[in-house]
RNA sequence: GCGCCCAUAGCUCAGUUGGAUAGAGCACUCGCCUUCUAAGCGAGAUGUCGCAGGUUCGAAUCCUGCUGGGCGCGCCA
């Protein structure tokens, strides 16, 4: 249950309740009025800014509206205070009782608390990663994936029917580059001194296993053979080894799809040709010539009659060539007909997570997008900034000279999935990321993973002496009553509680925003709320969890911490991080 | 030259889709602390929300124009 969902829904019907006996004037646009959380909490519970935003069209004072909606909402047994401040906020104060129940929610509910149906099982699309299959992962694809996955997971939790999506681009002349450099290493392989890499080739040293199982499986037929006749033989065997390294280093960071699609399949399926029909059917193609970007033109720059798209008729800058001058179809075109696959796989939300070097190609997906589907599809791009390595506050210096840099594999090896993960999702998606390699390991308050963790394996450990304490309490499995629930009733306890009921809204507003960043950083402030608890209790020993003496207070105790571990756990499984029990 | 993204406390960043007196951590100052798990705790101070206009009951948030930084700009993906 959002609570605020329902304070909305309340405030809503007593404003119906208020037109019906004729206080108001019936046909009112309740559209824009809100329930949130205030964001003093000295203020109360639930916030709502109806009477602000209905006075000027009902005709009446805000403060005059105002009063006759508090006194209709001060009927709900929840609400124990319904006041009036500033210009005409109206601030509800909800029960113990009610707060008591919210807590019982979460421990009935269990790991699933949180879920929603906001997203009315529509199905998304969310394509994250597709790194060329040309090399290992690196470190800024490491954001990205981690953004899509945690995405994908949390627009499931908030009731979406998501589909997670890879798309192999294996069909450019990067793959064939790919299969050259491989083609290199086979001879090499085969014992031909190679040298050194020729420019425009791929140096790295992956590329020998590839050239060596060639050599296993062909000897020496293709070493001096010209190139049409191994080429896509050796591409296809090369893209398949690379996509098989990419999908382990995947799985390394527990990043998983559900569908990978290959660009190669659509151009052999006609898929993109059939794309370029349906546009030209809707006269949104046509040959034309380009001027040149203004201030900076490029050296070879000269005049030439391209295959464009109307991208201008949906808001992009200029019109887009679909052809390369050999004929072939530009990466656009057939991303086109990926996306245009897409939609008529039923997808009428796309999200795509992109590397921030992408941005100027936003626009013009999404008028492709707009132009295929009508203006029924929606294309939203996630635009992922640079991710800094750092290690001691310094930046982390690449070793170049060995021609090694630091894989996405380096960088969970070194630190472990788990870090990596969460700290992904410690900036907004389009803000830089400062990754330090030393900072992350650390154990102190300025380390999130650390500290959110440590609250999970402190409730954890209390638990466990609950049962050495009292051996027929199972604190695991324990919804103590609303009565026992009540017992809690410090400010730190209530405060914490209604954290914990505000966690379907994080969800809720966190899915419809796109940004999955807000989860970790809810469960940084609801782990701060915990560890202030848990401080209160040094200085004062009837605030510690356990009170031998006093059983039921420390049941209801115990059922706060178990809520608290599920919604870390439930907000880590979003995120993909597994919830520690001990931290020794 | 054009387009997109960004600009919030000394530093690193949040800011609930337009709400009330803009928050947190670090650093700083002053106290305390040897534990239900140690990786500390409490209190204090900190702002031209880049600048200038506009929209409205109300703007860090939306619009316009500047300034500064990042990315991109016909056959790379």
């Amino acid at each position: 249950m959002n609570l605020f969902r329902y304070f909305h829904d309340e405030i809503v019907a007593a404003l119906d309740r208020l037109t019906a006996a004729g206080a108001l004037p019936s046909g009112l646009d309740t559209s824009r009025v809100t329930a949130e959380p205030p964001r003093e909490t000295s203020h109360g519970d639930v916030a709502t800014n109806a009477a602000m935003v209905l006075a000027k069209p009902a005709g009446v004072k805000p403060r005059d509206l105002a009063e006759k909606l508090a006194a209709e909402l001060r009927v709900h047994p929840a609400v124990m205070a319904a006041e009036i401040a500033g210009p005409g906020f109206i601030n509800l104060r909800l029960s113990d009782d009610f707060w008591a129940e919210r807590l019982g929610d979460v421990l009935r509910e269990g790991i699933g608390y949180g879920e929603s149906d906001i997203g009315h099982s529509l199905r998304v699309n969310v394509e994250y990663v597709s790194a060329n299959p040309t090399g290992p992962m690196h470190v800024g694809h490491a954001r990205g994936a981690v953004v899509g996955d945690a995405l994908a997971s949390l627009l499931s939790k908030a009731g979406h029917d998501v589909a997670r999506e890879y798309y192999i681009n294996d069909a450019g002349s990067q793959v064939d580059v790919l299969a050259r450099s491989v083609h290199l290493r086979y001879r090499e392989a085969l014992g031909e001194d190679i040298g050194a890499i020729p420019e425009g080739l791929y140096p790295g040293e992956y590329l020998k296993a590839s050239g060596e199982e060639l050599a296993r499986l062909y000897g020496p037929r293709f070493q001096t053979a010209p190139e049409s006749e191994w080429l896509p033989l050796f591409r296809d065997f090369a893209v398949n080894a690379m996509m098989g390294m990419i999908k382990s280093d995947l799985a390394a960071l527990g990043v998983r799809h559900d569908v990978f699609i290959s660009e190669r399949g659509l151009v052999d399926a006609g898929k993109v040709t059939a794309a370029e029909q349906f546009l030209t059917g809707k006269e949104l193609i046509y040959e034309g010539v380009l001027e040149p970007p203004k201030g900076k033109l490029p050296d070879d720059w000269e005049p030439r009659p391209q295959t464009l798209f109307r991208a201008t008729q949906f808001g992009d800058d200029v019109d887009r060539p679909l052809k390369k001058s050999d004929g072939s179809w530009t990466y656009f075109a057939s991303d086109i007909a990926y996306h245009l696959d897409k939609y008529r796989r039923g997808f009428n939300v796309m999200i795509d997570v992109w590397g921030a070097d992408h941005g100027g190609y936003v626009k013009r997906m999404q008028a492709a997008v707009a132009a295929m589907t009508g203006g029924h599809g929606a294309l939203d791009v996630k635009l992922c900034q640079m991710v800094n390595l750092l290690k001691g506050g310094e930046p982390y210096k690449m070793s170049k000279r060995a021609g090694t840099f630091v894989t996405l594999r380096d960088l969970v090896d070194a630190v472990g999935r788990d870090v990596v993960r969460f700290i992904m999702l410690t900036r907004k998606n389009d803000a830089h990321l400062d990754f330090d390699l030393d900072k992350v390991l650390e154990q102190s308050r300025d380390n999130p993973v650390f500290y959110v963790q440590y609250a999970h394996a402190r409730c954890y450990s209390v638990m466990r002496h609950a049962s050495e304490m009292w051996p027929e309490i199972d604190p695991l499995t324990l919804v103590p009553e609303p009565g026992v629930l009540r017992r809690l009733t410090d400010p730190a306890e209530l405060a914490l509680i209604r954290l914990l009921a505000g966690w379907p809204r994080v969800v809720e507003s966190a899915a419809e925003a796109h940004e999955p960043h807000r989860i970790a950083f809810y469960l940084y402030d609801l782990a701060a709320a915990f560890h202030g608890l848990w401080n209160k209790g040094k200085d004062d020993s009837r605030l510690r969890f356990l009170i031998e003496a006093d059983r039921e207070l420390s049941v209801a105790r115990l059922g706060l911490l178990r809520a608290v571990t599920l919604v870390i756990a439930s907000g880590l499984g979003i995120i993909g991080v597994e919830p520690m029990e001990e931290m020794r």
